[in-house]
DNA sequence: ATAAATGCAAATGATTTGCAGGCTC
DNA sequence: GAGCCTGCAAATCATTTGCATTTAT
C-alpha cells in the first residue's frame, strides 16, 4: 500500500478540487506515481500508451498543466531541454544534473535555503519561490 | 570612453578569435553594451533596428549565439519566457526576478557559491555550472 | 579571392488551442 | 443531463536552418 496508494492520494486531492478522474487521467496520475525519475511529456505519454491506455499527448500537456495548479505535481524547466515533471511530495529539494549522463538528482540545504531568504530580505523583498540547480561532472 | 569601450571590445574580442565584424554584428554589440536591463532577441533586434541598423531577426540569433560561444555575453533562460542576454562582464552573479514587475536583480553570495561546491564535492561531483534564480515580491 | 555572414522563407520542436463529439459526476 | 474532457488537427512561439547572394578580410 506504498506506491499503490500514491496514485490514489492524487485522485483524491484532485476530486475534492471538482477535477475530473477520467480513464486518461487516472493512467497518468499511476504513471506519474510510479516514476523514479524526472519524466518529460513525451515519456509519460508513451508510459501510459506502453500501459495500454490510449492517451492523446494534447490530453497528457492538459492534464499536467491542470496537476501542476492543483500542486499535485512540479514542473521542471532544465536548460535547454523539454520541461520534466515530478510528483510534488511536499518537501521541496534543489536539482543537480549530471551533464554527462543528464541523470537528474535532488538534494536540499538548510544553509542555502535561509541564506536566499537573508539576500532577498535585505534587498526588501520576500522570496516567492526559487530554483536552484547544480549542472555537475563525477569527479575523477 | 566608458560605454565606447565597451562595445569597443567586444570587437577586439571577436576579431581575435577570427570572427568577423559586419555592420549587423557591430551594431548588436553596440546594442548589447548599452543594455541595462537583459533583453531577449526580439527586443534586441528592435533595438538594432531603431538605431538604424539593418538586420535580420535570424541574423540576431546567429550573432547572439557566436557571443555566448566566446563567451562575450550569457544567455539567460528564466521560467516561461523568451531567453534574455546580459553582457559577460566577467564576474558571475545571480538573478533576483521581481514576479510583478518582471525586473531583474543581480547579486552575488559567496557563501551560497561555497556551499555549492560542497555539496557537488559530498556527493562525488564538480560543478560544471550552476544557476540560481529567486523570484521575489516587494515586502510590504 | 574566398570563406564567412546575411536575408529570406521554410523547417523545427515543444506546447497550446478550437471545435465537435464523449464521458464523468 | 450538463458541463467538463478528449482527440484531432491546425495554430503558436521561440528558435534554427537551407540556400542563394553579399561582404569582410
Amino acid at each position: 500500500m506504498e506506491i499503490e496508494s500514491r496514485a490514489q492520494a492524487f485522485e483524491d486531492a484532485l476530486r475534492r478540487v471538482g477535477v475530473r478522474i477520467t480513464r486518461q487521467r487516472a493512467a497518468l496520475l499511476r504513471v506519474l506515481a510510479d516514476a523514479e525519475d524526472h519524466p518529460d511529456a513525451t515519456q509519460l505519454h508513451q508510459r501510459a500508451m506502453a500501459a495500454g491506455a490510449g492517451v492523446s499527448l494534447a490530453t497528457v500537456y492538459r492534464t499536467l498543466a491542470a496537476l501542476e495548479t492543483q500542486g499535485v505535481i512540479q514542473k521542471l524547466e532544465f536548460e535547454g531541454e523539454p520541461a520534466r515533471f515530478e510528483p510534488a511530495d511536499g518537501n521541496h529539494h534543489d536539482h543537480m544534473i549530471d551533464v554527462e549522463t543528464g541523470e537528474v538528482m535532488e538534494f536540499v540545504n538548510e544553509r542555502i535555503e535561509r541564506l536566499q531568504a537573508e539576500i532577498a530580505a535585505e534587498m526588501g523583498y520576500e522570496i516567492v519561490r526559487h530554483r536552484l540547480e547544480l549542472y555537475v561532472r563525477r569527479r575523477r
